[in-house]
RNA sequence: GCGGGCGUGGCGAAAUUGGCAGACGCACUAGACUUAGGAUCUAGCGCCGCAAGGCAUGGGGGUUCAAGUCCCUCCGCCCGCACCA
């Protein structure tokens, strides 16, 4: 019987079906295993074979640790709220739930045809109201709680709330900061109105309203968070983003900065993920030191890291932007510093950080050094940055790369502070070095130097040890309407006469309420128009009714569904909680997720930060949601080019390409004569003007009309992409590609023996580059088990690589080949004899290392075992069952459909399925012989293999070493010095 | 500049963690069967050499009986961050 894959996948999909094969429920007598995929945004475009690569790896681990005996959690669902589908809405009118919805069904077709073990009884969608009801519950708790710093964890507002009415808020409590807002006393505080009180939590909760600078983005007509800015431009769409002062919800993730820093350590993650967590957070430890300005009402903050460096501090550098920057500048500067202003406001973040021009201006002002009381000046420049540390720096030139710049160019002072004469090739990072010029620090490391100047600063109260953070909060309205709406209304509050003038904050008369839970969910409303309103404000506020509820107008963003889905899908259909305590209780919290690295400093860290919060406030019962995670690399396309001489309808093969560019020919009538052929070409009139454009004319007739042939007519050449359908085995399908566009119908293509050969290019898959591979076709032609097989076999699962269509036939023969073990032209040949020791040991070999390698997720060499496995079978004419039964069971979570068949079929247990059964064992003593050959070196250089056998004693080893030929003619002695024992056995000889 | 990763045939890649380098697959070559082959089977396939053998894991050096693997150094590539004080 033949290998029938469209039979086969048929069958077993409905079998699967009926059989509910793939739920999975609570059961404690089995340990949980809990693997997920990061689950994909449903797409209009559909899956192409880049995105189930991960999903295939988490596929054959569920499956595996299933057969295995784990009760298993392997479940999907769709981050189904965001952009795309809100743009196509602006443009189409289509309301986005509908554009959502026929993607997902798309996308489940495509699922399905792979063979996912998927639950779908626990499908999840984020813009559900059932789902975000608990998005929005969850939410509640953020806006509920702040961040108790002396217990280190979440803690409900009410407890905030208690300690202002018992002790107010003063300097004596930890948490105080005078710059957020003045003290008070527990009396102050009963006296405050309820939105004056409400001001103030506002500066402890997790979730909070404030002004903040953020990334505005006019054409999405939306903010951004950090991570949703590449290079200055959204991340979605490369639209320009500008920074704008708005009010926003934000979430205090800050707080949990070290939090999310030290549990790096404990998660099984990959070190460059990690590293990008932290260089986010970008931690650093150092010192804040005030400086005093004569004449000024403030004092000068700055942070430096090397505070040990202040006696080489020459100068001040305060951010343009700097607070008391108008304070700073005198009027006999303020011309210059005008000017200097303007034009810093004239630059855009993108061109600030390209070209990294030394500019800078003199802001009249001194500061008073605190030890020498020299005058010292304030400069302002673009490099230091507003949002970072104080927005200013003690520049000390004589160390650091930029002040020096600075100086040399603005002719400043440098003191030179380290003598690092002693650690050469020491870096400034290093913090080497003896400390000279520097009054009581001379002679001292570095690093004790930092430790005394910080102890100096703190006795003269003038500066204390600062740790500063990189992270900012985060940024947590969108102004857009297809997201979770918020679960907080507005309440008219009469007063705006708050005794804490708090910067800008006079213009809310309203303070904001969480809803209470019983109110949950606040579905989203239609509205007549999808688009943002321009001036800021989302859709949601061209509904009336909405409005008129006082609800929140903005929505959540983008993370807010995927922060936290992975609780959901423990317990999905929970109308009381966010999951069910007991389902939680069981299934932890996530043991392998596979998923892209490109969420690494968003998703992942977010969904991180929520899940503290949870663990905090005691609904999560482990500190970290994912133990381990792998990130599957991308799956390129291959595209296939053709080269066209711009402004012409020519298009040259490659070979003619690769002629011209590669070799001494630079005469366009030297690569014509090479391919026999016209060529079309350009001439000009004498005078530089080209005056024919393209035209096939013979090159005597050219010659005779005084054309000249240019050189860069062949020079200049575009690649274009075309569909990779017309192409195989780089030969272009001339009429296909003809009949494509209008535009080529004409097309002139210069042949290369005949053939037009196309360029290949290996990019990121994409419809704009017609190199996509859809699953669907590879599966109509290959079957699932064998796209599934072939993706592993690709190559690593974190490394990405290009799809190479070629390859695929190898492991279509494999599949053939294994089914052959089983059906040959007569039919069944299984049969019920005892296997031989040669069998036994290709069976348990293979056995073996496909668990090793499933366990250290090596998909590809394990694919590859089976295919040894395969051949040394074929070769041994193997049929017994005692030797294919326990393979099939092996191969099963990689060829899913193939092995349920041959398990359902004559001979074989007529019962269930295979994917319920369990693994097989291996077992070692059939892998040892009593004979083995071994490699014996001599002098570390492999010369003979002699045969030895387990029970002779080393003596006797040695004595058929030594009486190898090999061994006489390489020693040149009868005796050698030393036998070189490994794990019991000599394999080398040493003269 | 800083941080992380990597460099092995024509190609994708293996290599028990220091122990026969190139498994497995693609492509290629030859042969068999065939009306045919985008089917199947057999054999070959790093380089030099008729062979014995020698040389080979980006280059150079070192440790070791033994190095793709460890150490030093140089070169090249990819990813992330980047005026972070």
């Amino acid at each position: 019987m033949e290998y029938k894959f469209t039979d086969i996948e048929k069958n077993c999909k409905d079998f699967w079906k009926k059989e509910n094969i793939y739920k999975v429920d609570i059961d404690t007598t089995k340990p949980k295993f809990y693997v997920l995929d990061m689950f994909p945004y449903p797409s209009g475009a559909g899956l192409h074979v880049g995105h189930p690569l991960g999903y295939v790896a988490s596929d054959i681990y569920a499956r595996y640790k299933r057969l295995k005996g784990f009760n298993v959690l392997h479940p999907m669902g769709y981050d189904a709220f965001g952009l795309p589908a809100e743009q196509y809405a602006i443009e189409t009118g289509t309301h986005p739930a509908i554009t959502t919805d026929t993607a997902i069904k798309r996308y489940r077709e495509q699922m399905d045809k792979i063979g996912f073990s998927f639950d779908w009884s626990r499908e999840v969608k984020t813009c559900d109201p059932n789902y975000y009801k608990w998005t929005q519950w969850i939410f509640l708790k953020l806006f509920n709680s702040w961040y108790n710093r002396e217990k280190n964890k979440a803690e409900p507002i009410e407890t905030l709330i208690s300690g202002f009415e018992t002790y107010g808020c003063t300097t004596g409590w930890k948490q105080f900061d005078p710059q957020l807002h003045p003290e008070f006393s527990a009396e102050d505080w009963k006296s405050f109105s309820k939105k004056q009180q409400e001001r103030i939590l506002q500066f402890y909760r997790l979730a909070y309203r404030s002004y903040t600078e953020v990334n505005w983005c006019e054409a999405l007509g939306c903010v951004l968070a950090n991570d949703e800015v590449k290079d200055g431009k959204s991340e979605r769409g490369g639209y320009p983003v500008t920074r704008k002062r708005m009010r926003q919800w934000s979430l205090r993730i800050t707080e949990y900065a070290d939090r999310l820093l030290d549990g790096l350590n404990t998660i099984d993650w990959s070190e460059s993920l990690k590293d990008q967590q932290r260089n986010w957070i970008g931690r650093s430890e150092g010192a804040l030191l005030q400086f005093h300005v004569p004449g000024a009402e403030f004092l000068l903050e700055v942070f430096t890291t090397r505070i040990d460096t202040l006696f080489g501090a020459t100068f001040l550098v305060v951010a343009p932007e700097h607070e008391y920057m108008q304070q700073l500048i005198t009027d006999e500067q303020r011309p210059a510093m005008e000017e200097y202003l303007a034009y810093v406001g004239s630059r855009s973040d993108i061109e600030r950080q390209q070209e990294k021009a030394v500019t800078g201006c003199f802001t009249g002002s001194y500061a008073e050094h605190p030890f020498t009381g020299i005058k010292i000046p304030i400069w302002t420049a673009e490099y230091v940055l507003a949002g970072y540390g104080t927005g200013a720096i003690m520049a000390v030139p004589a160390d650091d790369e930029r002040d020096r710049k600075f100086a040399e160019k603005f002719g400043l002072t440098v003191i030179e502070i380290i003598d690092k004469t002693m650690y050469e090739g020491a870096t400034i990072e290093d913090k080497l070095g003896k400390m000279i010029n520097s009054d009581f620090l001379n002679g001292m490391e570095v690093k004790d130097a930092i430790e005394e100047m910080i102890k100096r600063v703190e006795e003269m109260n003038i500066g204390k040890r600062q740790v500063n953070y990189k992270l900012r909060d985060a940024s947590y309205s969108r102004q857009r309407y297809w997201g979770e709406p918020f679960p907080i209304k507005y309440e008219v509050q009469g007063d705006t006469d708050s005794p804490f003038v708090i910067e800008d904050d006079q213009d809310e008369a309203d303070i904001p309420v969480g809803l209470d839970e019983s109110q949950l969910p606040v579905e989203l409303p239609q509205v007549e128009s999808y688009k943002p309103s321009g001036d800021g404000r989302s859709p949601l506020a061209t509904n009336a009714d909405w409005v008129a509820k006082n609800l929140e107008t903005d929505t959540m963003p983008g993370y807010a569904g995927s922060s936290w889905y992975y609780f959901r899908y423990m317990d999905p259909q929970n109308n009381t909680a966010f999951a069910g305590k007991e389902a939680v209780d069981y299934w932890q919290n996530v043991d392998v997720y596979f998923g892209g690295s490109e969420h690494a400093v968003g998703h992942l860290l977010y969904s991180r930060f929520w899940h503290k919060v949870l663990f905090d406030l005691g609904y999560a019962p482990t500190e970290e949601p994912f133990k381990k995670l792998v990130n599957q690399g991308m799956i390129q396309g291959v595209s296939s080019v053709v080269y066209r001489v711009n402004g012409t309808k020519i298009f040259l093969s490659k070979g003619i390409i690769d002629k011209v560019l590669n070799s001494t020919i630079y005469n366009i009538s030297e690569v014509v004569d090479q391919v026999n052929l016209q060529l079309g070409y350009q001439a000009f009139d004498g005078q530089g003007n080209t005056t024919v454009a393209a035209a096939k004319v013979p090159m005597e007739e050219a010659a005779a009309a005084g054309m000249t042939l240019l050189n860069h007519t062949i020079k200049n050449i575009s690649a274009l992409n075309i569909d990779i359908s017309f192409v195989s085995n780089d030969e272009l399908d001339i009429n296909e590609f003809r009949r494509w566009r209008n535009d080529y119908a004409d097309a002139e293509l210069v042949l290369d023996n005949g053939k037009y050969i196309c360029g290949s290019a290996v990019e990121k898959m994409s419809k704009s580059k017609y190199n996509v591979v859809n699953p669907d076709d590879v599966i109509a032609q290959y079957g699932a088990d064998c796209f599934r097989m072939f993706e592993m076999f690709l190559g690593p699962i974190e490394q990405s690589k290009p799809w190479d269509d070629k390859g695929i036939s190898g492991v279509s023969n494999f599949l053939k080949r294994f089914w052959r073990l089983f059906y040959d032209d007569k039919g069944w040949r299984v049969t019920e004899e005892a296997a031989t020791p040669a069998e036994l040991k290709v069976l348990h070999k293979t056995l073996k290392k496909i668990g090793e390698d499933i366990e250290k997720l090596n998909l590809n060499t394990s694919v590859s075992a089976f295919m040894i496995a395969t051949n040394e079978l074929t070769a041994l004419k193997t049929n017994k069952r005692a030797v294919l039964e326990p393979l099939l069971i092996a191969l099963a979570p990689f060829a899913p459909f193939a092995t349920e068949w041959l398990w359902g079929e004559n001979g074989f247990k007529n019962q269930g399925s295979i994917h319920q059964t369990a693994f097989p064992q291996f077992d070692e003593k059939y892998l040892t012989e009593s004979e083995f050959d071994y490699p014996v070196s001599i002098n570390g250089k492999v010369r003979a293999q002699v045969k030895l056998s387990l029970d002779m004693d080393a003596q006797e080893v040695e004595k058929h070493i030594l009486g190898l030929e090999q061994v006489t003619r390489w020693t040149n002695s009868a005796t050698p010095k030393k036998f070189v024992f490994v794990k019991g056995r000599i394999i080398n000889v040493v003269v």
